[in-house]
DNA sequence: GAGGCCCGGTGACCCACATCACAAGCACCC
DNA sequence: GGGTGCTTGTGATGTGGGTCACCGGGCCTC
């Protein structure tokens, strides 16, 4: 018996094991309790829409395994990716907290588990539990350095090249001290483009350019960093 | 017998008239008084720097009286503006929120009057009053969303021209609906292009067109906008 | 196996804008 | 007055990369 898409459904948070203490989820008992009781727990396939921008704020989705695409597109379709959500994060919480439309889209990079949590119910909880709103409020500063890191990226770099190095060196920070760093990631080049605000082509070329001189290799889903030195080089002057 | 820059410093808070509903200080009694009890006041001369990307959070700026501009700076000294602070908001709410350095710079852009809070004493006081915490996670949504605004400008306009139309139209919206918009602001063209993203001359030549083409006017540090219909036909496809 | 569909790869073209360079306007202050 | 320092205005030049156009390869479905 296994849940629809490949793994089990964590009903109940107070046994959950998927959180980490990086969680907004990772709260006092009291708290937490209270969440549980709150919260709709499902999951959805990869590609699914969670909210669309512009729409009214229904609630916050606290992701708990999978990742999510948050973007936001122009009138003429060109699509920006801002980031890739990863588990413990927690979606929408901007517009839910100040009540103005959700300004991007999410949509599910792949099978996902979320719980959701109705607005009027998510605020109450706020105010009732000191240490839930103060996790909010460094989740919120978080997004907002990420959203910072982000600015900088697009406005003060000159080349495509160097934000791609940026980008790459952001990715493999995670795995630390490694010789070769190797990173898992499911991105096509047109969403990459879209994460650092570039064409398609641009990507490839800059990736067939980054092959040629040894500096990283992008095989199917995996990223090999040859040569960091180099792109730490190309990033800051 | 005034203050040194020209205007009265307010001292306490409870009897402060600077304050409107905005304010991250408008605050219920108990609160207030706890948040006048920690904070140092003082004023400071235009051009005054209250922290620099890199450093670590001493604590929180609130901003009384005056304009701050947060900008970015690249390893090339290339400098991007982030936003104009305006009174009510709180500056280094991130980073002292999270414990990670200022991820920007602040600088006063003319006379100010300012708070500054400990960050210990700040994160104790969001502890003890959800209503102030409350509060906090709401203007750190702001932020935000203004963050994502940006971002959608920089990376999803194609050209200097739509970018600058779409900062024009933001600075109008406060005034809003009258005829030809004026606004006062005190930007130099090297400003409005560390805003937008571009280059000083093509900020100059843009404006220039604008002029001619009687769409708007910038003169001194007065803009007029002639004819709003154009403008937002350039941000919008 | 044939036909779609999406992704990756590459060449050609061209234009918006960064950059450089210099001049003119304006303020402020010895 | 005539420095010294900002800001604005404008021409000349070069180029990064967006856009279009096309092709091949992998994968799925019928």
């Amino acid at each position: 018996m296994g849940s629809p898409y490949g793994f089990e459904l964590v009903e109940n948070c107070l046994i959950c094991k998927l959180r980490n203490d990086s969680f907004f989820c990772s709260l006092p008992k009291t708290a937490l309790e209270a969440f549980d009781k709150m919260k709709y727990t499902a999951s959805y396939p990869a590609g699914a829409v969670l909210f669309v921008e512009g729409q009214a704020p229904r609630g916050i989705y606290m992701l708990c395994k999978g990742r999510v695409k948050l973007s936001t597109t122009s009138a003429e379709g060109k699509t920006l990716i801002l980031k890739i959500a990863q588990p413990g994060e927690v979606l929408g919480m901007h517009a839910t907290v100040s009540g103005t439309p959700y300004e991007i889209t999410a949509e599910t990079g792949q099978p996902c588990q979320l719980n959701f949590v109705k607005r009027d119910d998510f605020l109450n909880f706020l105010q009732k539990h000191g240490d839930a709103c103060l996790k909010a409020a460094q989740h919120l500063s978080k997004d907002c350095q990420s959203a910072y890191q982000q600015i900088r990226s697009l406005g003060l770099s000159h080349s495509a090249p160097e934000r791609l190095a940026r980008l790459l060196l952001e990715w493999t920070s995670a795995s630390p001290e490694q010789v070769e760093p190797r990173v898992k990631l499911a991105l096509t080049h047109e969403e990459i483009a879209q994460i650092i605000g570039t064409s398609r082509e641009t990507v490839t070329r800059v990736l067939a350019d980054f092959r040629k001189r040894q500096i990283a290799v992008l095989k199917g889903s995996t990223l090999t960093v040859r040569n960091k030195a180099v792109l730490e080089k190309l990033v800051g002057a």
